[in-house]
DNA sequence: AATATTAGTTTACAAATGTAATATAATTAT
DNA sequence: ATAATTATATTACATTTGTAAACTAATATT
């Protein structure tokens, strides 16, 4: 079991394409996030290629070409991320956190009932 | 109304003991962190020079010492920084960052209370 | 076969960040 | 007056990150 490496934020950009459509080739990255950034292929490769080093990403060789997969699941690094995001931002206290993000952002009706279900089921 | 620079992890932590304490001269600050870190008294004194020529400090001269102050305030902060989280690691859906919140850390039964009212506040 | 294209690797460069020593000037202590 | 201490500024160095070109080898096209 590894430990989650950091991620950037230009990394989790590719880790995201990644997740959605593992195994996936170096040319579908590169031209899912041609559309969405501003980036070249070759940073995009980059990039890449540092999440091999770091250990996020792995290949097998298909001709060619490589199939990119994750290392680490979308959920884990969403969790460290969390984590780190809500210890340094709110020195680990999750009230305040949860209170400023209801205060500023949007929730539908069914978003609002869901997640009152889930405190209560918090309650027990 | 400055734009809000970017504050890397060790200003952070520099900044929070300004929020909490400004104005506070940088000796303070230091004899805070080196309780709370591993760091030297000189890597405390670059991170504020740094944080005061991002605009994110600033500092009035009292003798020989400055006096420090934040900028920007410590809600503006939170709130950046938890759009760009928001939007990074969850592509700015508020409902999957909440539900993984509430799935892994804990909350008091008050708490509980609280948010439910908040939430009910949000129906309206 | 020669040329063009392609996929991955290597190299490049600048800025940001983490960590901290050194320099300088002013103040304090002896 | 001299030496020591102190507060800020400058300098240092390594790594990480953002961004991308250049290189190399293999495949595809002509």
């Amino acid at each position: 079991m590894n430990k989650i490496p950091n991620i950037s934020d230009a990394e989790w950009e590719v880790m995201k394409i990644c997740w959605l459509s593992a195994p996936c080739s170096a040319n579908e990255i590169v031209k899912s996030l041609e559309q969405s950034t501003n980036w070249k292929p070759n940073t995009i490769k980059t990039l890449i290629g540092r999440l091999v080093k770091k250990g996020a990403l792995a290949f097998k060789e298909e001709g060619r070409s490589y199939s990119y997969y994750p290392l680490i699941t979308e959920e884990e690094c969403i969790k460290a991320e969390s984590k780190s995001f809500l210890t340094r931002v709110f020195g680990g206290a999750l009230k305040p956190m949860l209170v400023t993000f209801l205060k500023e952002e949007k929730l539908s009706q069914v978003e609002i009932e869901e997640l009152k279900q889930l405190l209560e089921i918090r309650e027990e």
